[in-house]
DNA sequence: CATGACCTTTACGTCAACGTCAATGTGATC
DNA sequence: GATCACATTGACGTTGACGTAAAGGTCATG
């Protein structure tokens, strides 16, 4: 029986979980919005690793490259990050995939601790890269909305009643 | 009597205050954090206009022009948004300047709605701008801390408790 | 008025992030 | 097994956002 691909937003291994239809180049281009240029480029930079090459050395993508495609795409135009950054994040991503491997292989309990602290502290670092950048944005929505908030005050004021701005007694006057 | 300059984060003009000492551009990348090729490109580009010229044509920055250039750098650095579109926000803050002037030479109640008007509606603009940007950024950061949580919860399970994720024959009770 | 630090424009160089051929190979279909 | 759309790897072109050097003007100071 196989089971419903359940969608998922976050880039996740799809962990031995049958062989899933593998994509070539331009429907993966096609379904998540990026040009096939643009996705050999990403793999040149060293960001992702297709699943798999066909016999004729065509590259063949599986639904975790999908997300993670997805993933990219989000850091580049949502949060504006460049692909260097990008690379920093996900490297530690893929590590973090690489861990799972060898959490999975390795029951000592030490060894388990020392990958998910790993694990962890890259994913605070991820969270302060991304919460300095949320956080400035903010600052800079909080200047607006003030700037909003006065002009609708004049506004306000123009229709309550004429305003007595007198400040310009002889205007135009030279 | 110089009035004491007050500083603003916001880019505002600087309304008929006095003369205010105009800076030259050496100073003014000193003091944004900019460098006098990237003020000029930005000039270059439309983002601003100096205040002044000097007889020997030298540019001359006044406060309000600082202001810009931080409030340019902060939509570069910290929002990540390209030239061209910081120059859709700042050609609604320029627009909105302009109005300014004009709305402190109307008395017309008509004319100052339909200007203030305006300049609400660009405001609300830029406010979509900034609030679509803060909120996948947000959504992405939602993303992360839920696998810190994760993370979080199996470094406890461990640290609780011996984990049963498979069967041990080695340890434990028989 | 000479000097040196700073400014001007002009113009070519650079790096990231792709776009766009070109020459060639693949693979499902008729 | 020929076809044709799609794939591959170069390699060169382009755009944005500057860096940097050249050839000169400006301005406060000695």
């Amino acid at each position: 029986m196989p089971d419903t691909a359940s969608p998922s937003t976050l880039p996740r291994a799809n962990v031995e979980a049958g062989p899933a239809r593998l994509l070539r180049i331009q429907e993966v281009a096609a379904e998540v919005g990026l040009t096939t240029r643009s996705i050999r480029y990403y793999e040149e930079m060293g960001l992702l690793e297709p699943a798999a090459r066909s016999d004729g050395d065509y590259r063949l993508f599986d639904p975790s490259d999908l997300d993670r495609l997805r993933f990219i795409k989000r850091l580049r135009d949502d949060a504006g990050f460049s692909l260097s950054q990008i690379g920093q994040l996900l490297e530690d991503e893929a590590a973090r995939e690489r861990n799972r491997e060898r959490l999975r292989t390795t029951t000592d309990p030490d060894e388990r601790r020392a990958i998910l602290t790993d694990a962890l502290g890259r994913v605070e670092r991820q969270l302060e890269t991304l919460d300095a950048k949320a956080e400035a944005l903010n600052t800079m929505l909080d200047d607006v909305r003030a700037r909003r908030l006065r002009l609708r005050s004049l506004l306000d004021d123009l229709d309550r009643g004429p305003v007595v701005t007198e400040a310009s007694p002889a205007s135009g006057t030279r």
